[in-house]
DNA sequence: CCAAGGCCTGAATG
DNA sequence: ACATTCAGGCCTT
């Protein structure tokens, strides 16, 4: 009998979704918005606000969703080993702001800018007698200078964040909204912030909006349909184009199913496994 | 519409 | 050592 339920914590906190967790003793900790979550072994959440989360996105029917991306055998062999791998339902803005500090860049960059952000502008706490930083309120980032963001290490990155922040602080991207609201519109609205593009938009969606038929497409992702999809979505190029970006979303979405973002996040796990690349 | 070039930064590679 | 390349893209020309 397959536990379709059963969650791999390690995998998921190292599958390029979260950035901002650590592991103590056999603890892991996490900043998640205004609030810092402890996973136990058992993957029993606490908070220390004691508010209550689904992180791991408990209500999805994973039986009906792994059943459903199966639709090839490279998706087969993703699923088979790296069962327990669950998406995660973050806080968007912290998601929002972490994946435009992405770009270009890699994941220990990633982490690294995101501390110093949370260390300079979120409220310090301690939880279990220790320290921590919850990620900053978008306030908070708005209001800060171009010099101080780009002193977190995020260089040209600076006035994206900013500017990003302040289109949250003034709701022109009102994340409630965005969760209500379908993925084609939910999209269109993010791509207008500037620094993110298609890449970006469909982590955000994927990882803090509920768009399971997100599909991020990035190298990695790139690599990977040259070389198990070949034949079925056939493309050789390095960089595409926002109208490549479509089309092939379109079809891989065909392929895949409605919950399209699944076998993406088993299929990226899996090839980076393959290559060894370092997580958190 | 597409292609090419530039961009902060720091770890990895030569 | 030191220079170059590359990393989970995006924007401008």
């Amino acid at each position: 009998m397959i536990d379709y339920d059963v969650i791999n914590l390690e995998n998921t906190v190292n599958s390029g979704q979260i950035f901002l967790w650590t592991k103590q003793k056999d603890l892991w900790y996490g900043v998640n918005g205004q609030d810092v979550l402890k996973i136990n072994t058992l993957g029993k959440i606490m908070s220390y606000s004691n508010r209550e989360y689904d992180f791991f996105r408990d209500t999805d029917n994973m039986e009906e969703i792994i059943k459903s991306i199966s639709k090839d055998k490279t998706t087969k062999i993703a699923v088979q080993k790296y069962l327990g791998l669950r998406l995660v339902r973050q806080d968007p803005f912290q998601c929002f702001i972490s994946f435009i500090v992405s770009s270009n860049s890699n994941i220990q960059k990633i982490k690294s800018s995101l501390e110093k952000i949370s260390i300079k502008f979120g409220k310090k706490i301690r939880f279990d007698d220790k320290k921590f930083h919850m990620f900053p309120e978008p306030k908070k980032i708005a209001n800060a200078t171009i010099q101080e963001i780009q002193n977190c290490g995020v260089g040209y990155r600076a006035k994206f964040i900013i500017d990003a922040a302040k289109m949250v602080e003034s709701k022109q991207i009102d994340f409630d909204h965005l969760k209500k609201s379908n993925y084609q519109d939910a999209k269109e609205t993010i791509l207008t912030v500037p620094g993110i593009g298609n890449k970006v938009a469909d982590c955000i969606l994927l990882f803090s909006l509920d768009k399971l038929e997100a599909f991020p497409l990035d190298r990695w992702m790139i690599r990977i349909l040259e070389k198990y999809y070949f034949e079925k979505f056939g493309l050789e190029t390095k960089s595409i184009t926002e109208k490549q970006y479509n089309k092939l979303h379109e079809k891989i979405v065909k392929h895949f199913g409605p919950y399209a973002g699944y076998a993406q996040q088993f299929l990226f796990k899996m090839e980076r496994e393959n290559y060894q690349k370092k997580w958190l």
